[in-house]
DNA sequence: GTATTATTAGAGTCATTACTCTAAAAGGTC
DNA sequence: GACCTTTTAGAGTAATGACTCTAATAATAC
């Protein structure tokens, strides 16, 4: 592997870990046991690193929320989607968790983003007009684009809301685990919009996703809860 | 005024205009003419001046969320609730903004927000509870808990989506004003539940907030709605 | 082998920023 | 006015972190 990709991967997982912000251009360069010197041989600056970055997660998202073309859409497919932007959202979770920052410091980036999240919109009201379509919920067009709107923000917040509210505040107590939390309050956003025909069908694969919501124990209950999963 | 009370609103403003990433003890004292050590007399640290605004905060928005006890909530309720809110998340919006961050720094502040956000859950339910008994929503518990999880995250990510999503990248273009679209979204997550009593009453309250969408204009679409204007 | 280019090391720089320290001024009390 | 406490000034410190610079080494071409 280039060295370039291996201060990407190497920035990536630091990143996620610690948060953009902790995470100097020292740390990377001693992670990987390189010279400082050597990281900006191969970017400029860190901004050139974090844009790489972007770039990768991107192209990651655009591709997941394809709506396909030939065939109508299914159930299944909304629970594909949301497993897969979660999943890809884990994977770059320290984006959405500094990136107010990030666009500030970097107005290519601002741009670059506000063009992704246009596309994004369209393409989850596009997955609207899908499921209204193909019968399994019943929508207007008014309602698309602020449910549409809705289903964004609280799939990007998901992590910043954990983070600030989960019991421990250690970082790394964050895990892929809690993503579930987050699909079954996408699913809420869209129950009250599903068909009879397949309201019974979507509200068992909401199912599969129940929190346990950690965020509302006490240090006292979690302590409870901890105790009972040991005897159970 | 007193100067404690004096660095607090000089570093309420400056938090709010800049954010709190970007703003030194030493801009606040320079700001108010005063020296860092007479800012330090009084603050043992920045924390603790984020702290104490913090509590203001915090007062502020649970005096807001109360429900009244002698009396049914009407339509009028809801809207005071939501525009009281935003107000004051308006008021404070350097809070949200970095709050990963201010927690990370600051175990005390960490656990207080918490609770905070506990307490504000339940206000919250204990409302939509409110808006069901008085016939204007018809809820089930589950969907309640749900709803207004789905509801804190809107409220508290808004300001963090306008300044990323927003065209300009200044600061200084979000304004009070872009308040409305948050207000509209609020409305749509509850709209499903309104009762066909009420349904018309609210959706009229809702249109008083349909925002010009700001955030999906191009840069070209921008300067054509600025000329409509103009002419209009 | 030699010339050229790509890659790497690592010491060092410069700006930033939270915070400290000492001493002076202001305010209050008798 | 003398004494004490509260408040203020402002120079200074120590740590940090993004980034630079020079020179050495590896890779490649011919």
């Amino acid at each position: 592997m280039s060295t370039k990709e291996r201060i990407l991967d190497a920035s990536l997982q630091l990143f996620n870990e610690q948060g953009e912000r902790k995470v100097t251009t020292n740390h990377i360069a001693a992670h990987l046991a390189i010279s400082p010197g050597n990281l900006y041989y191969h970017f400029k600056n860190k901004q050139a690193i974090i844009f790489a970055l972007f770039e990768r997660y991107e192209s990651r998202v655009l591709d997941i929320l394809q709506v396909p073309e030939e065939r109508a859409l299914q159930p299944l497919d909304k629970l594909r989607y949301l497993q897969d932007i979660f999943t890809g959202l884990w994977d770059y979770r320290f984006m959405h968790r500094d990136m107010e920052h990030l666009l500030l410091a970097d107005a290519e980036l601002h741009a670059r983003y506000r063009a992704f999240f246009r596309l994004c919109l369209n393409q989850v009201q596009q997955i609207f007009r899908g499921l209204n379509a193909a019968g399994i919920i019943r929508i207007s067009e008014d309602d698309i684009a602020s449910l549409a709107l809705n289903t964004w923000i609280v799939v990007t917040s998901w992590f910043s809301f954990l983070r600030c509210n989960l019991l421990s505040a250690d970082v790394d107590a964050i895990s892929p685990e809690l993503l579930r939390g987050g699909i079954y309050q996408v699913f809420t956003l869209e129950r009250p919009y599903l068909t009879d025909e397949y309201r019974e069908a979507m509200n068992q694969l909401q199912q599969q996703f129940v929190p346990r919501p950690q965020w509302l124990e006490t240090e006292e209950s979690a302590e409870e809860s901890a105790e009972k999963e040991q005897r159970g």
